[in-house]
DNA sequence: CGCGACGTTGATTTGCCTCAACGATTGTGG
DNA sequence: CCACAATCGTTGAGGCAAATCAACGTCGCG
């Protein structure tokens, strides 16, 4: 019964006591080291983590051989491989700790146990993803609207503490530039 | 109690009779006109749309007055403006008709009662959601890996009906291209 | 210290946009 | 039923933002 994520689901949902205790029924409690991988191409995703503290990266190798990172999971915010979790399918990412991280550990299968019979906890989940899909949506609109140079400065305006906390090539590769790009940027004053 | 969105629900989840019953309390058919808008930018979006028949699109008019179009709503789909219905702001999306269209029209008010006290239709609209994640995660990582040409050629391969039925520089604006870079591609053999 | 990871800088290339002019098709009113 | 406009698509010339490639600087760490 961690605290941390009972306050951030109280921040979304009603849950009642029972829904925690059966939620918390079966969790594992996990540090990570820095570089240290959650999930591997290859292996089939089977859990979802809460990030306690530290940071983590979802990404993937493409074809040229470049890191392309889609998400960064930040201390109260869930991460994992959403695509290989629901469809069972290997995974096409990795799930990476850029630092040393602490989180906790949820099986899927405990998951939807949980999500069939309370809906204080679906609808948790149910909420995360429709702030989930706004801010994908607020992203595919910025990066259409602006200049690469507008949307690196309007992401670290936005995130000025992260943008501190993780190598430059990463919040690169999440925006979609090549790290010189950045740094051609960055050079300009 | 509408047949087509029933028979939707029941591949995701197990609604009971009275998830059912309750879900259909409020809602309203509606035919839609070609061109016909369901949401204009400034108002505030309170509505969730089940498309029965027909197609529409979810779209934004950019600085520059380019039209930017997010989504799709195809038959068995849903449409709605998410950012302005969640966070009750004013919209800065249009929602349009792209043909003649049939939908069912329900209020997010309504919505959120039924998925505070059923399980089955929360996970429904979870399920949907991660649908959508994933979808979206799979775009933006095509538009990473592919260029614009094989991303077109990508689209269409998916889509081979649905590309027949919009204009083209509908699927141009949704894939992030001009008009005529579309017909250049296509020019090519 | 020396190596590897990360960042910088400059020269060059390229994919896609912009702008402009010109078809083709549709539909609408006279 | 035709004239005309509006809508949608095509084609070409030219430009630019960001990628690529390559070389070098710098820092932290085993």
């Amino acid at each position: 019964m961690n605290p941390q994520l009972t306050e951030h689901i109280k921040q979304f949902a009603s849950p009642t006591e029972e829904d925690l205790a059966l939620l918390f029924e079966e969790v594992e409690y996990k540090a990570v080291g820095p570089k240290e991988f959650l999930l591997k191409e290859g292996q089939f995703c089977k859990f979802q983590y809460f990030v306690l503290k530290g940071c983590l990266r979802l990404y993937q190798i493409n074809d040229r051989g470049n890191e392309q990172i889609f998400n960064f999971g930040i201390p109260n915010w869930w991460i994992t491989d959403l695509d290989s979790l629901i469809n069972h399918t290997p995974a096409k990412k990795y799930i990476q700790a850029t630092k040393k991280c602490e989180v906790l550990k949820f099986s899927r299968v405990h998951l939807e146990k949980v999500m069939a019979v309370s809906p204080a906890i679906c609808n948790y989940f149910r909420i995360l993803l429709e702030k989930v899909k706004v801010a994908d949506q607020r992203k595919m609109e910025y990066s259409l609207k602006f200049s690469g140079e507008e949307l690196y400065h309007h992401f670290c305006s936005k995130n000025p503490a992260f943008v501190q906390e993780v190598p430059q090539y990463m919040i690169a590769s999440y925006l979609g530039f090549t790290p010189e790009f950045i740094s051609k940027i960055r050079g300009k004053k």
